[in-house]
Order: structure tokens, then C-alpha cells, then sequence
DNA sequence: ATGAAAGCGCTAACAC
DNA sequence: GTGTTAGCGCTTTCAT
């Protein structure tokens, strides 16, 4: 591949110069600019992004750890960041955790090793101590949908908690007092705070919370499917269902099919969502949503303000918004 | 971030002894690779990528250029890749082409520009003429899913015409005559070749191939919807259906939700799947796999076989599979 | 077994 | 306005 000496020969001048043309700093002779252009163009000069790199210090790579490629919720995060980066011109660097703590490590590893000028972490493994130490280095992170004491200034959050309560709540106000519930993995912290929020609900409306109502999955589809059969075969007369993800009630939609339970005059329903699966699945489903592309967005810009070390006056918190899908009747 | 430099400094010895000592090239005195290592530790050393690239004329990165982050398909995808890199230590880059040539040309200048060794193509947009010129470049690639004409040993592939018509087979020998089709869009190779293959297995059958009993989709769930609305009231009696993707037949199931239509009892379903979205919809649909995991994983070694210049003898043509799941009656 | 020196492709401070 | 020079962090011959 074409190298920048290679244009300058051609062109008759000095690399500088071809360099400083192609970075548009300082002036040049019409005629010598348009003698580097001609050469680069018959090369077809790309310049090397890692010699640039080397030179300036500087990799224009951005980094990204999600848990997982596949599923939209992470889809919609990549490509939003994607698009926003774009913007910035700089590179994305994704990269899994897989799940563990050392599958995250591993993906901080290569952000540092690939030099990336910071990097955007969906971190669900990491300990808030670990974090903190992580701070302590130079490279700038982001922290996504996460908050960690200390590192508030680095945190894009959403409140769980408030988003649950709202969905519950709105099933309580249309008359529902038996109402389930499918939890996320409680080994993950977004889950406890959402079934808080549930819990909380029932609480100020002066109703139990009967364990049995409460069944935990996974996020994942049939957990979902798996949750409702639970729910179904014991017993317990319940008149709504509310579940921490959309891939859970389209499981448990699935099975309530299944079992020729009418939906929603048997059983309302309503729902976590982020990237409009409640829409897509039939009933639709009424939700709360969790702006995860809004907030994929700011963490960019958060991350490019800590970079370029600007100022900023971003919103880094998020609230949840409830969109109503008629998947509710009164009971 | 500490260098080689420092690292040598602290250990007291020279820059070549460390590069020597990380790369394992070379012997030396146990008590220097120990001292180096200390040092390394002690500086939370990691080898800059960059500066390495430079010096090899190796990036160690693979470009991969998918349409979309979002979709569980195009997720797959970047999943098997990555994984199949990690395996031998190379980085990802992804890029989206977004439904346009400009789109994947961007994105293969991304690559250049990133001096990737080698990259792969899930291409929809660019000309054969202009992959054939592309391949006249030095940096190897591979194209996922296409076939283009002099490039055969860069392509892996898959009949999708065969798939097509091993399901319309199918439900021919089921009994079904009637068979409606929802195609991708007609603007893509991919789409027209699936619907040959439903024409043909018509044809083969001695049914005519009625013209309003095709419906072209975008292969997105709401097109599904849409196409499974037309059918409905274009009046004539279709007995089966057969979907070009897993997502449109979701919206086609929505659609005869809604309608109250008996499934499978007063319509039998297949579909192409990828990522088992037909084992997770209700009623499950048996479908035509088609396998891109395995696909991805294989342009993985191919490339890898082009960058090391390896003989090999990996198996690039890729067949259909039914997966049957008792969404089809008899007629 | 290890050090010295050149070079990968580019940028940036300085000189003219 | 353009050339000179040094240097980014590493690898890689070639000495020793």
C-alpha cells in the first residue's frame, strides 16, 4: 500500500507537506495542492490510521463492552454508539464480556492494548471497587446504565426502581391487586432494583407480596415461557403479569397461548422494553421503556467531553416512560 | 501508559531484550526474563498494538461488514466471528453498510485506512465488477453469502434456491397446492433466488405459479404483517404459506392472530430461519435452515487460510436443512 | 544471551 | 509556503 512518501515523490515535495494537506493545516500553493491530491489519487493513498496513531498519540478508537452481539437491546446500543462515533470520526472497537468478570477484564484489556482513547463500558460483572481502581488510570471510561459511587461524573443512569413502580402502579390503578411478576437473574443488580420497584408498588397500595408470584428468569425468552407455566400451575389466581423484559413476556405469551388463556381479557399484561419488542408481538404489550439508545447516545458524548476535556452539560440521568398498548383491562 | 522503554529501564536492560521476552523469541538467562517480567508487572505494562502494527505490518485486526448491528441475524454473525478471532488473537472491526453501496464502500475504506490484514464481506450492495476489481488489491477478503463469478475461492456460500424449494416441497407433499409466498425485497440476488426456488417446486408440481399469491416483503417483521394482510384479502383460498424470513413470518402470524385465523389448523407455515426465531414464536414454524453461524465461522478460516497463505481444504458451499416443527397440516 | 541501530508511516516543532 | 529533523513504541537484523 501507497505510503505518504511515496505521494510526496510523486508530487514533487516533502512528506510534511503532503501531510499537512491532507490534515488541512496551514496554507499551500493552489498548484502544490493540486499536484499532492493528483498523486494520491493515482495511488490511491490511504493514509495509515496507525501510523497517525503512533505519531499523535492518539488512536481514534473508541471502546465498547456489551454483554453479548446477538439480542437487540445490545444491537441497539452498538449502533447507536456506531452512529455517534461516526459523527466524531473515530472507531469502535466492540467487544463481549460473555457474562463474567473476567470476560469484561479481558475486553478492558484489549481497549488498553489497542490503545482506544476511552472506552464505553455495559459492565454487569464488575465490582463498584474494581471500577473505581479502573478510574484510576489515565484512559477514560464511560459507565453505561450503571452507577457507582465515586464515579458519578462517569455514570449514565436510569432508574429501575421508579420504572417498575410506574408499570405496576398503572396495573393497581386500573384495579389489579393480584398481580405477577417475572424478575430478571437476581445475581444482577439492575434485577433487584426493578423487583424493588414491584415490591414497593404493591407495598404503598397495601397489598401482599406474596412470594409465590414472584418468579425469577433469566431476560430470555423462555424463562419467560418457563416463569408463566410456574405462575400458571400454582395455583394462585393472579389478573395481571408484569415482566422485567420483553423477551420474558414474549415467552410467556408464547405459553399462555399455549394454554388458550385470552389475552388480554384473561390476564393484562405489562412489561419492561427497550427496543420495541412489546410492539411487535401480538397482544402488544403496554410498557415502560428504558431509553437504552438515548442514553448509548449521551454516554458517547459523555465520553468525547472527557476526552477532549470540554465542559458539558449533559443528561446523564434517565427517566422511564410508560406506553400504553391496550394490553391492560380494568379489573 | 508505560513503554517498552520504561519496562527495560526498570529492569535494566535493553528495549530488544523486552521485545524478545514478550514475543518469546530467542532464549535468555532465566533471572532476566524474571526481572523483566517483574518490571512489566510492576508498570501494568501491556504492549501497544499500535506501535506493533507499525513495526510488523500487521494490524491484527479483521474488518467485518454486516447491514445492520441490530437484528438477531447480523448479531450471529459478528458473535461466530468474534469468537472464531479471538481464537486466534486477532482484533474485530465492524462496520455497518446500511442498505447502500456508498455504505459498504465506507466501510471497506474504514478497513484500508485501519490497515486490516484481511476482512469479510456480508455484501449486498456493491456490484460483482466491483468486487472483482476490489480483489485485484492486495489486502484479502472474503465474501459471506455471495457468489461472485471469478472470485469463487473467496466465497462461501449457500442455495438459496434449493432451500426455498426443498420447503415449498415440502408442503407440496403435504398435500398443499395453494401456497402463498412472502419473498424478500426484489431489489436484492438473495430474494429473487429464494422465490425461484418457490417457483420451481410449483412448477415441478404442475401448479400454476399465481401471480397475487406473491408478496414481496423487506424481510422485516411489519412487511410480514403487511403481505399476510394482502393475502387475506385478495380472497384467494391459500391452504399454506411460506415466509423468506423468520421476521416476516412473525408479523404474519401477528396478522392472523388478529384475524382469528386457526394456526395451523386453517394454514400450514414455513419459513427460512437462522436464528431460531421459529422455535420461539407461537405456533413454532418449521423452516429451511439456513446455517449462517456455521457460515461466519468458516469465512473466518478461509480468510485466515488467504492472510497466511495456507493451503486448505474448508468446505464452502453450504447446504439447506428442514427443521420440522409441526406448523404444517395435511391438506 | 544481549545490545546497537535502523526503520515502520506518520506528525509536529522549528528553520528558512 | 515548504523542507528538515526528531520522535511516537515497537520489531528486527546485525554485531558482539
Amino acid at each position: 500500500m501507497a505510503s505518504i512518501k511515496d505521494v510526496a515523490t510523486l508530487a514533487g515535495v516533502h512528506r510534511s507537506t503532503v501531510s499537512r494537506i491532507i490534515n488541512g493545516e496551514g496554507a499551500f500553493r493552489s498548484d502544490t495542492k493540486r499536484k499532492v491530491e493528483q498523486a494520491m489519487a493515482e495511488l490511491n493513498y490511504r493514509p495509515s490510521a496507525i501510523a497517525r496513531s503512533l505519531a499523535t498519540a492518539s488512536s481514534n478508537m473508541t471502546g465498547l463492552l456489551v454483554t453479548y452481539y446477538t439480542g437487540g437491546f445490545f444491537g441497539q446500543m452498538m449502533d447507536q454508539v456506531q452512529t455517534e462515533l461516526d459523527r466524531h470520526n473515530k472507531f469502535l472497537i466492540t467487544a463481549q464480556g460473555h457474562h463474567s468478570a473476567e470476560g469484561e477484564r479481558e475486553a478492558i484489556r484489549r481497549f488498553h492494548t489497542l490503545r482506544c482513547d476511552g472506552y464505553i463500558l455495559n459492565s454487569r460483572h464488575l465490582s463498584d471497587d474494581e471500577l473505581r481502581a479502573l478510574a484510576l488510570e489515565p484512559t477514560p471510561f464511560v459507565l453505561l446504565d450503571r452507577l457507582v459511587e465515586g464515579l458519578e461524573a462517569r455514570c449514565i443512569t436510569f432508574d429501575h426502581t421508579l420504572a417498575a413502580k410506574m408499570a405496576v402502579n398503572y396495573l393497581i390503578e386500573q384495579g389489579h391487586r393480584d398481580i405477577g411478576c417475572i424478575s430478571g437473574p437476581l445475581s444482577r443488580a439492575s434485577s433487584h432494583l426493578r423487583l424493588n420497584g414491584y415490591k414497593e408498588a404493591l407495598l404503598q397500595a397495601d397489598i401482599d407480596v406474596h412470594p409465590a408470584l414472584c418468579v425469577e428468569g433469566d431476560y430470555g425468552r423462555m424463562s419467560g415461557y418457563f416463569a408463566a407455566q410456574q405462575l400458571h400451575r400454582s395455583g394462585l389466581e393472579l389478573t395481571a403479569l408484569f415482566s422485567c423484559s420483553e423477551e420474558m413476556m414474549q415467552g410467556a405469551i408464547q405459553f399462555f397461548h399455549e394454554q388458550n388463556v385470552a389475552l388480554p381479557e384473561k390476564l393484562s399484561l405489562i412489561s419492561f422494553d427497550s427496543i420495541d419488542l412489546c410492539d411487535a408481538i401480538y397482544p402488544q404489550v403496554s410498557s415502560v421503556h428504558f431509553p437504552i439508545s438515548q442514553m448509548a447516545q449521551t454516554a458517547v458524548e459523555l465520553l468525547m467531553s472527557q476526552i477532549q476535556h470540554t465542559d458539558n452539560n449533559i443528561m446523564r440521568h434517565f427517566m422511564p416512560e410508560l406506553r400504553l398498548r391496550n394490553s391492560v383491562t380494568e379489573a
